[in-house]
DNA sequence: ACAGCGGATGCATTTTTATGCAGCATGGCT
DNA sequence: AGCCATGCTGCATAAAAATGCATCCGCTGT
C-alpha cells in the first residue's frame, strides 16, 4: 500500500490538471474550477475541488487562487502518475509517444512539461496519448531513459 | 497599494497589527481577528478585516491565514529600525525630514528606499537625517501615513 | 466657507467555501 | 467468502468571506 490504489487514478489525474489549470490562467472561484475540469473531461463538483485545493497545498490570495511551492512541486512528482502510462514507443528520432489510460494523458503530460527537461522540445497531448518531440537521437535516447525510469515503461 | 489618505492613522496600525497578529499566532477566521484586535484596542467589523487582508497581501492556505513574503518584508523589516527614528516633520509639500539617532539614518533610508513606495521621488540620507521626496501633497500625505504607521511618528 | 473627492466603514446580504453524513468501491485479512 | 478499514464522492447545509450601498470624514480647490 504504498499509493492510494483506490480510485487515485481519477483523483490523481484530477488533481494534476487542477495544478496545471491554476498555472494557466486565473482562478478566482472553485465553481469555476469545477467547470473548466468538465470541459476537459474530469467530472467534479465544488466539494471535491475544494478538499483538492487544500490538499494540493492551493493558496487564495486576494481574489485568486495560487499555487504554492509545495503545490509546484507536486506537479513534478510523478510517482502518482506512474500507472497511468501504459506504453511507449518512439516514431524517428523526433518522436516518442506515450500512451496513458484514457483521460490521464493530459495530468502526465503537465508534469512533464513541468519537469522542463532539457531534451525535450515540446508536448503535445490528447485523451490518451501524448507526444514528445526532441531535437535529435542522442536526445531521445536520454529522454527515453528517463522516462523508462520513471514509469518503468 | 497602501493610500489611505483619511483617518489612515487607525487603518495603518491596524492592518500592521493584523500582520503582527498573523506572525504570531494561527488565525483561522476572520472573525477571529476581529476578536483579537477588539482585545487590542482596535475596533473593526469583519468587512474590513476581509478588505485589510487583501490589501496586506494575505493569503488563506488551507485552514489559515498566512502572510506572503512581500506582506512580512513590508512590515517585518521596519520593526527592527523603529526604535532608531525619532521624529517626522514635512517641509512644503514636496519634502519629509525624518529624524534618527545618530548615525542609523542610512540604515533606514535604505529600508525605505527598498520599499520602493510609489510616492516616494526620492530619499538622501545624512547620519541623522533623511529627506524624503515626494510628488505633491497627496503623496506626501501617503507617505506619512506609511512612516506613521511603521515607526509611529 | 462650501462643494466635491476619495478613502474607509458598517450593515445587511449575497457568494463562496468548508463539512457532516452517508454511500461506494477497493484492498487486505481471517 | 465475509468483514473491516480506507479513500473519494456528492449532496445538503452550515460557516465564512466578499460586496453593494449609504454614510462619514478630512482634505482640496474655488
Amino acid at each position: 500500500m504504498l499509493r492510494p490504489m483506490t480510485d487515485s487514478t481519477d483523483t490523481s489525474a484530477r488533481r494534476s490538471l487542477l495544478a496545471k489549470i491554476l498555472r494557466e490562467r486565473t482562478i478566482e472561484r472553485q465553481a469555476e474550477l469545477v467547470e473548466v475540469l468538465r470541459k476537459r473531461g474530469h467530472r467534479a463538483t465544488q466539494s471535491s475541488v475544494s478538499r483538492d485545493l487544500r490538499e494540493l497545498g492551493v493558496a487564495k490570495l486576494g481574489r485568486r487562487y495560487v499555487l504554492t511551492d509545495e503545490a509546484a512541486r507536486s506537479i513534478g512528482d510523478f510517482s502518482a502518475l506512474r500507472p497511468f502510462v501504459t506504453s511507449r514507443v518512439t516514431a524517428g528520432a523526433n518522436l516518442t509517444v506515450l500512451k496513458t489510460k484514457i483521460g490521464t494523458a493530459q495530468s502526465v503530460a503537465v508534469a512533464i512539461d513541468a519537469a522542463a527537461w532539457p531534451e525535450v522540445v515540446g508536448t503535445l497531448s490528447g485523451d490518451d496519448t501524448i507526444f514528445i518531440a526532441t531535437r535529435g537521437a542522442r536526445e531521445q535516447r536520454c529522454l527515453c531513459e528517463r522516462l523508462l525510469a520513471i514509469f518503468g515503461r
